[in-house]
DNA sequence: GTAAAGAATATGAATTCGCATATTTCCGCC
DNA sequence: GGCGGAAATATGCGAATTCATATTCTTTAC
């Protein structure tokens, strides 16, 4: 037979001929990550964590958004998510202040330091995306967003049905 | 003006107006983790914790591999990594031999009931991707496997310049 | 052949992370 | 107008993860 196996070079999964290398999965967690190494490079040497970076942004979006939501926004568990509040309200980029209609809901707002740091992140983020969108075929990268909102709508959905925010603005 | 926001429901990241919607390296993140939350459900069912799970993968496709390489296929850091295979030598799922040729190397290999879990978990993986992929338009999963190689080859050319190896077959 | 430099793993301490649960507040209903 | 239950956060603690470094072995250049 002629299935010889050309001895295997460097990383190369992609090009694997296994299961691993084919698995949608697996190559959903691997261009993640290293794709991501390369900007959380740049977050550290700002001497943020990668998940302050990620809270920087959500709430670059939008402001004083509520413990729970930004959890779910952030992709960081609830309690460690408090945490790291904790540490960024510490460093002066955040602050906590409780919902006056519900006293349970604890809503975090950037600080002006945090807002400008968000802002700077932000930026370098699109710099960063735009770095690799470039090595993309045209229409590619719209594609590819394309298809990975599509995974997340697939499951999202039962996400979706949360409470709903009831205010008109955060004003 | 008309930009009423909407009230914001559920996570519908994605259909977000911010940045963080429409970010690349999050919708990346995102898409992994919701996908990969379902699957690893089924993973810790069967008595496995998720860095096994990879580690079982990447073996039944390439048994006896060297734990660096493994830690690069894995996507598991190696020291963290060395800790798993630890815990998998004990349930008796790999076992540990070092390489005849260069002895600083230590190869993992697959146990037998460690072989009859990874086929039973590959699958499964199988099943789970193609129920993803049933969900989604013709052709898509296909050009989002290609793009999702396509951005880990942007970034594993860095990787690929790695040593090789050396060596005919495991046999 | 031998010392220096580099690879491949393992180990230990320090963090980070996540689960279970306590606490506070709100909501519907009797 | 008070009770039971649910929602939103916070907390304690054990497990997971990482980082720096020690250890062992290999290779290259003298």
């Amino acid at each position: 037979m002629n299935t010889i196996v050309k001895k295997e070079h460097g990383i190369d999964v992609a090009g694997n001929s296994g299961f691993v290398g084919e698995y949608l999965l697996y190559l959903l967690a691997a261009a993640s990550d290293v794709a991501s190494a390369d900007f959380h490079a740049q977050v550290r040497e700002r001497g943020l964590k990668v998940p302050e970076w990620r809270i920087l942004a959500c709430l670059s979006d939008t402001d004083g958004q509520m413990v729970t939501r930004l959890s779910q926004l952030s992709l960081i568990e609830q309690s460690h998510l408090t945490k790291i509040v904790d540490q960024m309200a510490v460093k002066g980029l955040v602050k906590r202040r409780s919902d006056d209609r519900d006293r349970r809901r604890v809503r975090v707002y950037l600080t002006e330091s945090g807002r400008v740091l968000g802002l700077e992140l932000v930026e370098a983020a699109r710099a960063h995306e735009h770095a690799i969108v470039k090595q993309m075929r045209p229409g590619e990268a719209a594609l590819l967003k394309q298809a990975l909102k599509h995974i997340h709508a697939l499951y999202g959905a039962g996400l979706s049905a949360l409470p709903e925010e009831t205010e008109t603005t955060s004003r």
